[in-house]
RNA sequence: GUGGCUGUAGCUCAGCUCGGUUAGAGCACAAGGUUGUGGUCCUUGGGGUCGCGGGUUCAAAUCCCGUCAGCCACCCCA
């Protein structure tokens, strides 16, 4: 194959209009319903230092980093040493999420509002391999609440995303929320050590998909006692029964503070769009290391991923500046949204493309079929001008190609008479209407 | 990272099991069915070194090996 690959790079996509016009849907709604709630725009590069992005999502996430090669001399001389390694050979790379960013920002810029709300929504890059909505460069839609321990900065964020999704149309999603602390109490007192933690999490997180077998099975795999397994098990499926949160939260002990902190959650978040959302779920774990309180996790029926995902980094910040500052963030997944609507076919009707063609006869100067067109631009309208003179069948054909609803034949007639045969194409209804008066008759058969 | 499936025209695919005349269909595209009217219909046409490389054979889209790419399910994530 000697000709060139047209296709765009693995897991990256183009977006023709009808995409775009789905994407700009979505996002037009997560940019009201955030701004909203108060949260201010932020946008960050595509590329940043790797010294900002490693050891920040754990070995996985560094793994998954695009990194970009260094530049002519300084590549040369990187590759002059025995064995170059990667972090000889690249110093900067893609961002991976827009959270760290955000932490980079949030200690670059000492005059921000001591209770930063932004708001960011712009593409992250994964090395990872592409799958069904899974992607190589993907949207996500973020909102953070920098400065704050407060249990409302953690229900505002979930408020946000569950007011994106309810706007957007979706009615049977929900939050799963659990908490770190409340995770490594469970794990301490199954008898593991702390750096079992990760691997147990792991396993747990599981129990849904491959049962409670599964996971004993994981666990006995990973080297954890058949006792460790079963007493894990029990206590998070004890936690998991209607009113195990309130129990926990009342035993003086390791899971009462962060028991007592989700019980807060729920009844502020109660009084926001992500109160009948909010699910209490003691096997969620999440893969990022930043985490440190709640966790959040949005699941829909169908979707084998989640739709978002986020929760509070009190610890991140500050391995970018001496001074702490606590944080809390939500994360929505443009694709994964799209993709259930999709599948679901929640769009409403869409606009995409001319709403009238203007088709002119062979006799009609091309200057009187701009003019014309100019007019009628400055009606509102959406107009493509036919840009050559073939059969008047031809020129309407094309108006059926490109969907337009109405086609504007000029003729030396109508141009004589300031007038467009206005053609409606669904129905054939054709009439003269005076050119000033065709945006009036468009939004009547519209 | 693990397992499976698929690569034939721009798109969706048939043909492959049992190798054998110029490799097909539908859709899309273009021209025409007479020159100011489309969507249906009819006719005609352009377009493929059958993903790539190697092997077996008189002969390979078809059988074998390798490779690359895509898809699906796990894993993980958004």
């Amino acid at each position: 194959m000697s000709e060139i690959s047209t296709k765009p790079p693995s897991g990256m996509r183009d977006f023709l209009a009808a995409d775009v016009a789905r994407r700009r849907h979505v996002l037009g709604v997560v940019q009201r319903v955030y701004e909203s709630f108060g949260f201010v725009p932020l946008e960050t590069p595509t590329i940043e230092n790797l010294t900002t992005l490693l050891g920040k999502y754990g070995p996985e996430g560094d793994q998954l980093l695009y990194r970009i090669l260094h530049r002519r001399e300084r590549l040369q001389r990187a590759l002059a040493v025995p064995a170059p390694t990667e972090l000889d050979l690249s110093d900067e790379g893609l961002r991976y999420d827009l959270t760290v960013p955000l932490a980079r920002v949030v200690a670059n810029y000492r005059d921000l509002p001591a209770f930063y709300k932004r708001y960011q929504i712009q593409p992250v890059w994964r090395a990872d391999r592409p799958a069904k909505g899974r992607f190589r460069e993907f949207y996500q839609c973020d909102v953070d609440i920098t400065g704050t321990r407060s249990v409302v900065a953690d229900a505002e964020v979930c408020g946000a995303v569950a007011g994106v999704l309810e706007q957007l149309g979706f009615t049977d999603f929900h939050i799963h929320v659990n908490h770190r602390e409340l995770l490594r109490a469970f794990v301490l007192a199954a008898g593991l050590t702390a750096e079992q933690e990760a691997p147990a999490l792991i396993a747990l997180d599981k129990l849904d998909k491959v049962g409670r077998d599964g996971v004993l099975q994981e666990l006995a795999q990973k080297g954890f006692g058949p006792g460790v397994g079963e007493a894990l098990l029990g206590a998070l499926e004890r936690a998991r029964q209607p009113g195990a949160l309130a129990v926990l939260a009342a035993e003086a002990g390791p899971f009462q503070a962060p028991a007592q902190a989700l019980q807060e959650l729920f009844a502020v978040a109660a009084a926001g769009p992500a109160g009948k959302r909010l699910v209490f779920d003691p096997t969620l774990a999440r893969g990022l290391s930043y985490y440190t309180g709640p966790i959040f996790e949005i699941t829909c029926a169908g979707l084998a991923g989640s739709m978002g995902g986020g929760g509070r980094y009190d610890n991140l910040i500050g391995m970018f500046k001496k001074q702490q500052v606590p944080a809390v963030g939500f994360s929505l997944g443009l694709e994964r949204v799209l993709l259930v609507m999709e599948e679901r076919g929640m769009f409403p009707p869409l606009g995409v493309g001319p709403q009238v063609l203007l088709c002119r006869m062979a006799d009609v100067p091309a200057a009187a079929a701009v003019q014309v067109a100019t007019a009628l631009r400055s009606q509102g309208l959406r107009v493509e001008v036919f840009a050559d003179t073939p059969q008047m069948g031809k020129q309407l054909g094309y108006a059926n190609t490109l969907g337009a609803p109405f086609a504007a034949i000029l003729g030396t007639a109508e141009l004589a008479a300031g007038t467009v045969a206005l053609k409606h194409l669904q129905s054939g209804e054709q009439a003269a209407v005076p050119v000033a008066d065709v945006a009036r008759h468009v939004a009547q058969r519209s």
